[in-house]
DNA sequence: AAGGCGAGCAACCGCAGGTAT
DNA sequence: CATACCTGCGGTTGCTCGCCT
């Protein structure tokens, strides 16, 4: 690779921790033109951060619909399942965490749940762990493990992974997740409003390949904004700003949100198929 | 009260891989 | 084909905070 440094190393970056005014900054920026090209978001949007730095504080903190917060239950045997299957894969681990990200999936195996199956290895309760781990492993082998060069797992495999047995034959059937970047889901409501130009339109969003857009997708699930419609129709009387920011607060402000049931899941999703056209081709 | 210490977590670093020129 | 540029990812660092002495 002819990779030298993403970054100019002649400019002065900020370091540490992100002031919330940084975060405005940025937030604002991101919301109003997207970020094309991260290494160009600093100095349009006038920081004086790496756009390495801001791609990831995007991505990891300000990204509309993350999950904040301690991990569930749930979360947590998803993780260590998955890890036990895909190892630190933490990116693929995360896109069967919605509203997670790879950094917090990796902490938290790092700090809480490394220590966990350590000791659940040491008081030998291991074997009933690695018993259901094989199950679910020989489960996944027809694709996952016997040299399919897409190392990642389906979202309705995961899910039969991580989810109670009844839910297995039913999720298997659903097709994987359909990606929506966040670059086209603002297109999504820039086509009733095409005065807005700088919004979702041209290049700025042509080369957003980040990983959040899995989650993205999973956003559409968690606040049933695809299955009902919502969206565009909220979308005629607000800015596009307004909007986002209205609809995507953090999970953790919204009550009772389930990411994890899979009986709702998967009757979301299935709704979702409707309108699965909308987001493939991506 | 204050200093030490460890856990948790946000952020950085550097490499890999994809794409444009 | 070579090079440059950009993004994604995983490992690691180092700061912050709470607990303990």
């Amino acid at each position: 690779m002819g990779r030298k440094t993403w970054e100019k190393p002649k400019t002065k970056h900020r370091k540490g921790l992100w002031s919330p005014d940084e975060d405005q900054r940025l937030r604002e920026h991101i919301l109003e033109h997207g970020h094309g090209y991260w290494s160009s978001v600093p100095a349009k949007a006038g920081l004086h951060r790496s756009g390495k730095s801001c791609r990831l504080r995007w991505i990891n903190y300000l990204r509309p619909g993350l999950k904040l917060g301690v991990f569930s239950q749930e979360e947590e045997e998803t993780v260590m399942k998955l890890h036990a299957i895909l190892g630190n894969k933490w990116s693929q681990i995360a896109m069967h965490l919605p509203g997670r990200t790879d950094n917090e999936v990796k902490n938290q195996w790092n700090t809480y749940l490394k220590k966990k199956v350590a000791k659940a290895d040491g008081l030998s309760s291991h074997a009933s762990m690695s018993k259901s781990l094989d199950s679910d492993i020989q489960f996944l082998k027809p694709k996952q493990l016997s040299g399919d060069n897409n190392s990642q797992i389906s979202l309705s495999e995961s899910f039969s992974v991580s989810q109670c047995q009844s839910t297995v034959a039913r999720e298997k059937l659903l097709p994987p997740f359909p990606k929506v970047l966040f670059a086209d889901w603002l297109l999504l409501f820039n086509d009733g409003d095409q005065s807005s130009s700088s919004v979702g339109g041209g290049r700025n969003f042509e080369h957003d390949s980040t990983s959040n857009s899995d989650v993205l997708s999973s956003e559409f699930l968690q606040f049933g904004m695809v299955s009902t419609g919502y969206f565009p129709h909220e979308f005629e009387e607000t800015s596009i700003r307004g909007g986002f920011q209205q609809q995507f607060e953090p999970v953790e402000q919204i009550p009772e949100v389930s990411f994890h049931d899979p009986l709702s899941f998967s009757e979301t999703y299935t709704d979702l198929e409707l309108n699965y056209d909308m987001f493939t081709d991506l």
